[in-house]
DNA sequence: GTTCTTAACGAAATCGTTTTCGAATTATAA
DNA sequence: TTATAATTCGAAAACGATTTCGTTAAGAAC
């Protein structure tokens, strides 16, 4: 039941191992029926080319490395999906390392991605990576690398994204459609561009329709996490009885937040309206639902591998052709909480 | 700076390429002063052998595959974690694939990892997992394969798990001396060996207090969502008026409970108490916060790799030694919801 | 019959590492 | 001084697939 090999091939047919090699590969130097013979036994004793051996001289590992900042988080979980079953698709395997959100742990995935001859990178970046040489050096390797939600502008390497801002903007023109008048913002770190993104898209809202602008009222949530948005809104109930709707970066703040504001027996959405952003699996459960942004995981995964492959062949012709740049389609998902 | 090769070393040096391979493994057919030289040299180019090129001679991939039924769920995300950091410390990399619950695709998987030539297997079995040849074949060409969590009782392979039916019992004690009296049961699918030990050890708890016990109580969750919970929750509520509490088979479900509950203006846990199992992440943020079973996740991935290791070197040495099984502790976590 | 073309196959080199075995050098013993 | 042992090193053969370049044989052209 071991793994067969060219070689066992070529003795069960009487023939050369080349020739074997060639006509599993369509070779035009080999006759129909030769090639009928050795296909239909390859395929009746399960055969495939041991990938090592034949990367020793393609120099292809048909692997590609992923990197994402947190493995338990629901919107990169899906992302992986939509990564891997594309891979699966196309005959790549995948490795997925894990950041936790952490620069130095990032250049060690990358470095090791590398050093296992991946045949490309697909990453999501840290927050707190402020230093582009990894990505740098991939570059200068020829490994294809793929941004995917967490880019960096200062990288010229293709990526997929959502529209932050507008998604943000869209956002918060809801709560203000919904009457909301002194919005206060969750904002996450202050280094990815996303939470930059969001929070111009955030303060443009506001600006747009003359409403109050504070600083009092932007808190950054270090961690992104339910923590977060509990301490702040706490924060805000005790300080700045004026807020009417409170803008999360994230589900896991907003998410926060209800919890804090249900312990405090305010009505939502009437006393205080709030809104999430990347309508992860549990927004929907929370009491009251969360309204949220849909950030579209699997899709995003997908286009990644996708805009990998494209990559790949751009570097192969050398051309000197612009990369491919995606900006995915978001949602607002209007549920109870606004 | 493309990789080095051992090749390009000797040359540096003016050794040959058997004598800078020699001296990075240690041989003793090597001068202390050799060694010294060509370590030093590879440590300052940052060598690392081709690891293709070292399984084509050695067999061995510093690969593991693991296999989970869902990407995007919050405990194998955990134990993901704990493989790969155990993973990370041995210098292996991970192969993640899922199955998605789905037999067929495990299957392939599984034969997707074989023809990979990994290492060794982790795998927690799909619900619908009925049939352990592909599991067997695994063990007769001699691939080291682990079990965790979802495991089968047929196979020989070690596992590492935690006793469900204790758990359970556990729990349901809990809600007992509470003061509930009439509890009703949201299990999950008739195969895998969890849902029925966790069934069982709700029905040992009931038998031995002797309460009621009524079939009708028990409804069975095909897919573990939050919507099997609220749908049963709805029905209970609608047709079994005198049940005063809820142990489900996991969080997902008994949040979609308390949703249903919350809906319904219940008190809870006064007039319905509800038990989760797991202890998601989220399962801290509901309102109210649900009391539940933790299942430590990044512990059970870490002696996942390590019974890997383990049963790499029993296979190894051909002993005939038994297998190695481990039973991780749980803990009921009291929240607001009983 | 001779030369040329074409079709079909194989020998062998290669990828980079590991490891066996032998060779060369030096040290030790006789 | 010679025989023996110990110490260092390197040549070469794997591992399994790919691919270049020949080789052979048959048919076409003259």
């Amino acid at each position: 039941m071991k793994n067969l090999t060219l070689k066992d091939i070529a003795q069960a047919l009487g023939l050369s191992i080349t020739t074997v090699s060639k006509a599993l590969k369509d070779y035009p130097d080999v006759s129909a029926k030769t090639k009928e013979k050795v296909k239909a036994y390859a395929e009746k004793v399960n055969f495939t080319p041991n990938a090592y051996a034949a990367f020793l001289r393609t120099q292809e590992s048909k692997m590609i490395g992923v990197v994402i900042p947190r493995l338990n988080h629901y919107f990169f979980s899906n992302v992986l999906r939509g990564i891997m079953h594309q891979a699966e698709a196309n005959n790549y395997m995948v490795i997925v390392l894990s950041s936790e959100e952490s620069y130095e742990l990032e250049k060690k995935q990358v470095a090791k991605l590398v050093k296992q001859n991946v045949d490309g990178i697909l990453i999501s970046i840290a927050d707190t990576t402020h230093n582009l040489e990894h990505i740098n050096r991939v570059n200068e390797l020829n490994i294809p690398l793929v941004f995917f939600d967490k880019y960096s502008k200062l990288s010229p390497s293709p990526s997929v994204i959502i529209n932050d801002q507008q998604a943000a903007y869209m956002a918060v023109n809801h709560l203000i459609a919904r009457g909301k008048k002194n919005i206060a913002h969750l904002r996450g770190p202050l280094l990815p561009q996303n939470s930059i993104d969001r929070f111009l898209g955030y303060r443009k809202a506001i600006e747009e329709k003359q409403l109050t602008y504070k600083k009092e009222w932007i808190f950054t949530c270090e961690n992104i996490s339910s923590d977060d948005g509990y301490r702040y809104t706490k924060h805000i109930l005790e300080h700045h009885p004026e807020v009417d709707a409170i803008f999360a970066v994230a589900d896991l703040p907003a998410i926060g937040a209800i919890k804090c504001l249900n312990e405090h027996r305010m009505a939502i959405p009437e006393q205080m309206a709030v809104m999430g952003f990347s309508n992860w699996g549990i927004s929907a459960l929370t009491t009251p639902a969360l309204s949220t942004v849909n950030q579209p995981g699997e899709e995003m995964g997908a286009s990644a591998f996708d805009l990998f492959l494209a990559e790949k062949e751009r570097l192969r012709k050398g051309e000197n052709s612009d990369v491919e740049n995606i900006e995915l389609a978001t949602d607002l998902v209007i549920r109870e909480s606004t």
